[in-house]
DNA sequence: CCGGTAGGTTACTCCCGGTAAGATGGCGGT
DNA sequence: ACCGCCATCTTACCGGGAGTAACCTACCGG
């Protein structure tokens, strides 16, 4: 089997699994099992046990990007790209259930590597923030984007603990603190047009 | 040594360990050592190394919780309230910097455990949200509460990655968001008053 | 027909989480 | 003063899983 193939093979498996029964609870073993091979091989290819997850997670976290991003792209007003993407976000999560485990499965791994695929999301949406309020200083707009990953991986988190808040709702709620602002919601009306 | 006194001085002991190396990097022994007895001795206590890492997560979570509801107490408006609990929150991260990698190792635990301990940090804010915009359903609420505490959190991170972040600016980034709203921000100007 | 190499396997080592069984020592009762 | 009891701690061990060394095999170019 050439490599690439053997690669992508098994990341699948890790993907699963890991999503599955959680990082720590699955021996390398139970990965190499599941592809058909033997252990040395998954350390051919990843080093270690903490190389492979990092390669699951790239990809599970790559293929959410590329949602998001689709998402953001069709929107023709910033709000409906702030409220799109968001809402793609979720639904994503609710199709493949099982991976955003992976995401916060994320102990044992070294933060630097994690927070590296991390910022693929971050400077995304800072990128998205650049365009729609020019003129602001980077620290500040990677700040924003901080703020808006943030709140929609605890909100996701959220949502998996108790099933009955759906996407649509997350969304709202994001939007009425992300958009709106407290400011204008404490003063009892939706944002001023 | 009395029960409670030598489990106080096991939990200061994993504190530190564990947020200065990291949860996976440390073996019980380790611990044990720092505290000058030995393995089982954590094992009476704490029943294995998860409940550990349970316990000093905890400690270290109550006494954030403790320093941002003096902050929040302290203030005489809404703003100042969200203000300068989260400027309370950043500093004592800053003053007791291993407590917050703890935070961050929650890898390996069960979710189901980790969450409840979370649920100190978001059922205060939203109790906090409830006073001030009342009428609110508890799920909008409890939805806001996990977009702050979420940002709060990742802004965190992002401020170990990147020492150059001040308390200051991480809390600006966060109120400009959460407080003023995106839709403000983008038509040129500061929160309408 | 043959050597070399990519890709794979068997068979280990070592570390660490967790535990069983025994030592120590203070304290109340007689 | 002596004895037994309970809490507390230690020594000595088990099992499993991460990671590795050494060997095997089948394909491919000459």
């Amino acid at each position: 089997m050439p490599r690439a193939e053997r690669e992508r093979q098994i990341v699948d498996a890790a993907v699963a699994v890991f999503g599955e029964r959680g990082y720590a609870e699955v021996s390398m073993e139970a990965v190499a099992e599941r592809v058909g091979v033997t252990k040395p091989v998954l350390y051919t290819h990843f080093g270690s046990k903490e190389g492979l997850l990092l390669a699951a997670i790239a990809r599970a976290r790559s293929e959410l990007l590329d949602v998001v991003a689709r998402a953001a792209a069709a929107a023709d007003s910033p709000e409906a790209m702030l409220r799109g993407g968001t809402l793609e976000f979720f639904r994503y999560l609710d199709r493949r259930a099982p991976a955003w485990q992976l995401f916060c499965s994320e102990a044992g791994v070294t933060d630097t590597a994690l927070e590296e695929i991390r910022a693929q999301q971050t400077d995304f949406t800072a990128a998205l923030l650049a365009a729609q309020v020019p003129g602001t200083e980077p620290a500040r707009l990677t700040g924003w984007a901080q703020v808006i990953v943030g709140a929609c991986e605890r909100l996701a988190v959220w949502r998996g603990q108790d099933e009955s808040v759906t996407a649509e709702q997350a969304t709202e709620y994001l939007m009425d603190m992300v958009w709106s602002g407290l400011a204008g919601l404490g003063r009892g009306g939706a944002a001023p047009a």
